[in-house]
Order: structure tokens, then C-alpha cells, then sequence
DNA sequence: TCTGCTCTTCACACTTTCTTCACATCCTCC
DNA sequence: GGAGGATGTGAAGAAAGTGTGAAGAGCAGA
């Protein structure tokens, strides 16, 4: 997957609207899946990693409401959730956000406006800007620019791979949280997985590069759950 | 968070604007500041707390889009940040958020609107905190971070291995009530259970890493019954 | 085509965690 | 106070997960 790619799953069961927005979002270079009820939200969004999942409250099955009740307590990591709604009262919308959504839009709505609220809730707004991550201070300091790909420790450059680079813009993105594997492999590979292996390779030269200069290691493996930066 | 502790900062040149929105917020039992630009905004904003601010773009002498950069770069803290604006083109979106706005709302507005997404604005920044069970205080004191998987009693950390965690997270969760031991193996390995003796031996691990150092045991046998935390 | 870099695969060593078992101890009820 | 079930203790081995490093495949640019 390419790094200024956003993720989206569509859950929608209205086939005619779900058309207008893969048009629309393609057009944005947006990849898209696609749900036409909430079991097979729940099962996308629970095996995959999407930055934004964009959720019709009214559908058979299991509505909007329980699809983000569930994902909010079985998801390991918050999942940012746009609510679609044709109801536009102020008590549905607070039932919406107290059930979890983190924004939620009234239909009719502009194509335009559902396309800036995902890049806001992905907190891509920054696409095209030069951002830089930092961490931690004196030994432990790590600054990673997204732009330009630099990374430093200690104010010395590490020269790092694409995808142990990658694997540490994760990580630092979701500190102090830690990231499992599947949630690595994913968004590395996204839908053609290679071998677990593959990822273990690219991790030890992450830690080479990064950790093995320094007395105290960064990347700390959390047994059976996954990587974590402790700073 | 409760309602009637929502603090939260107008900045908003327009003074019938200013009261309208006083009015209605003050009927939600909304604590109010107001600023009439942006060097005012900013002052208040960096030496007072608030949930939210709601901001203006246009404004005499400094606009909203140089608060939100200001503020951005001198707080401390993300400070949730809702963007006012006339304009409505795709790009006036982008660059408000591309300057740090959390929301925007198109003027102009239904007061409902804004106030819901107060709510939202502030709950969510709330959510994102990591999320940490604590009980007990002193000797006693017990933290656990969900997301982290750290754990301390009396401010050190003490390390769990993941099922003696698990276990203590449900204890945690159901203090002061006892959880019986069918439901801990319920809970942990579901569907496929396990010789009890397992729960047993992690049970043991468990008192060993959390009571063992210290005099007051946490963790109680109910004879029959089950396990509870006594703090 | 060659060169240099990156990615993947594989084998092996090592660590952590889980389960099982044997025995000790405790509690409750008769 | 004794019997018998429930629970605590601890060690040992099984199982799963992880670290390390090298070798070769694959690919893009010179």
C-alpha cells in the first residue's frame, strides 16, 4: 500500500450511494472497501486496518449504532467511525456520538464534505506538508519526517529501508499503544500478505539500525501481543 | 465527562452571533469565555483551560487560521479546536484543518449543530487519552493501562505475564464484586476450556508478581465462590 | 547487461508463556 | 475433630513466539 493512500471501508446498503462515493473517492486516490450490513462490517473492520470507516446508521441486519458499539469493545485500537444519518434531530446525533462515532454527517450530504471529514479523522490533513514525528528527548530522542523520509536518534541520522521505516512511522504514530503484528502486516502489505517472517527480518534490521547503537532499546517486544516504542 | 463541565472558549468578532450562541450553550449548562479577536484569543486560550474552542476565521487583526497555528505551536496540549467559516470550497476545508482545526462548521449554522459537536469534540479527546484502570491508594494503589499492558501497585511497575494480566484486568473491572471461576476461564479462553488447574497456577503468578512484596494482599479467595480485589 | 540496493526466505537458537502434575495446605460440613 | 473437597505452591516440560543472520531472489537505474 502507498503511504499517502487512505484506507476506507464503505458500509452502506444503499448500492446507488456506495457507487457515488467509490467514484467520487477513487478519483482522490482513496482505496475502498465496500459492507451491505453491519456482520460484514463488524468482520472487515475487526481483520483489517482502515484509517477511516465511513458507517450508514440505518441498514438490516445490525444497524450503524451496534456495528460501533462492537468495533469500539472488540477493536484493539480506536477506530475512527463517520456516522451517516438520515435522522436530524439533536437527540439521534447525541445517541450517535455517545454510542461512539467521532463525526457523523446528515444525508443529503456533498461528496466534498464526506471526503474532507475522512481526511481530517485520518489526520492526513497534513498530506502534503512536511511532518515531522518526534519522541522522547536526550538518547531516546526520535525524530522521523514523513516528507523526506530522514529519521534521527540522538540527533544523529539513522539511515533506515523503506519498510523498517515504515514499521517505525507506525509505531511512533500509535505510541504509546502497541501494534500487533497483523495491524504491521496490513498496513505494509495490505491485501497481498508474505510470510510473518518477512516482517520479523525487517524488525531486526529496524532494531540494528535504531536500537542496537544505544544502551536502552526503544522497541520493546510485547510477548504474543506485538511492538510497542517506550520512550 | 459531565455536561455542565464543559468550559468553553467563543471567539467570534460578530457580537450577535456571540449572544446567540451564549444563550443556547448557556441553556446546556455551558461555561462560557468570550474573545472579540485573535491576540485576545490566544492569551486566554494559552493561560486558561478549556474543552473546546470555537473559533472564527475572519476576524480584524489576527484571523482564525494564525490562532490555530499559534496555538498549535505555543500550547502545551492539543486543544480541541471547532473552525467558523463563510467560505465553502473544497479548498477553505482543506486548509482549515491543514492548520490544525479538529472541526469546522459552514456559517451559516444551526446552533444544535455546534453544540453537539462540542460534545463530540471534547468526549473524543477524552477517549483518546490511554485508558487506565486504577483503584486503592498507598500501598495498595493499583494501575492497569489497557493499551500499554503496564501495570504497578504502589507506583512500581510490576510485570504480568498476558493471562495473569487478563485476569487482573477482570478483577479490576468487577471490583468490589467476586468473579467466580467459571467465568474467568469463560473469559479467557471461551469456547475451549482448559484443566482449571491453568487458572490455578496463573492465579498464582498473578499474587506472586502483585501481593507477594507486599504485607496486604489484593487479591482475596471468596472459599466456594471465586476471587476479588479487597482494597 | 551490470551494479547496488531492497526484500524475502530459511534455519537455528533462544525466550517467554502455558499447561500439567504432585504435593501441601486450607476450609467447610458432618 | 476428622473427612473430603477446594485451593495454594512450585517445578518441569511442552508449546508458542521471537531474535539473529546469511543467502539468494527480485528489481530499478546506470
Amino acid at each position: 500500500m502507498k503511504v499517502d493512500e487512505l484506507k476506507v471501508l464503505i458500509v452502506e446498503d444503499n448500492v446507488a450511494i456506495s457507487r457515488n462515493i467509490a467514484t467520487f473517492f477513487e478519483q482522490h486516490n482513496m482505496v475502498l472497501d465496500f459492507a451491505y450490513d453491519g456482520r460484514q462490517a463488524c468482520q472487515l473492520a475487526l481483520e483489517n486496518y482502515y484509517h477511516v470507516i465511513v458507517l450508514d446508521i440505518a441498514m438490516p441486519q445490525m444497524d450503524g449504532l451496534s456495528v460501533c458499539r462492537e468495533l469500539r469493545e472488540k477493536a484493539q485500537r480506536h477506530i475512527p467511525i463517520i456516522m451517516l444519518t438520515a435522522r436530524d434531530t439533536l437527540d439521534d446525533k447525541l445517541v450517535g456520538f455517545s454510542t461512539g462515532a467521532d463525526d457523523y454527517l446528515t444525508k443529503p450530504f456533498a461528496l466534498e464534505e464526506l471526503y474532507v471529514r475522512c481526511l481530517a479523522l485520518a489526520q492526513r490533513h497534513t498530506l502534503n506538508q512536511s511532518k515531522t514525528l518526534s519522541l522522547g528527548k536526550g538518547e531516546q530522542a526520535i525524530t522521523l519526517d514523513i516528507a523526506t523520509k530522514h529519521v534521527t536518534r540522538n540527533q544523529c541520522e539513522v539511515h533506515l529501508q523503506p519498510i523498517p521505516f515504515q514499521i517505525l512511522h507506525i509505531l511512533m504514530e500509535a505510541h504509546p499503544r502497541a501494534v500487533t503484528r497483523s495491524e504491521l502486516c496490513d498496513r505494509i502489505w495490505g491485501e497481498e500478505p508474505t510470510s510473518s517472517d518477512a516482517l520479523r527480518s525487517h524488525l531486526y534490521q529496524l532494531r540494528k539500525a535504531l536500537d542496537k547503537p544505544y544502551q536502552h532499546a526503544v522497541i520493546k517486544t510485547m510477548h504474543g501481543v506485538g511492538f510497542s516504542l517506550t520512550i
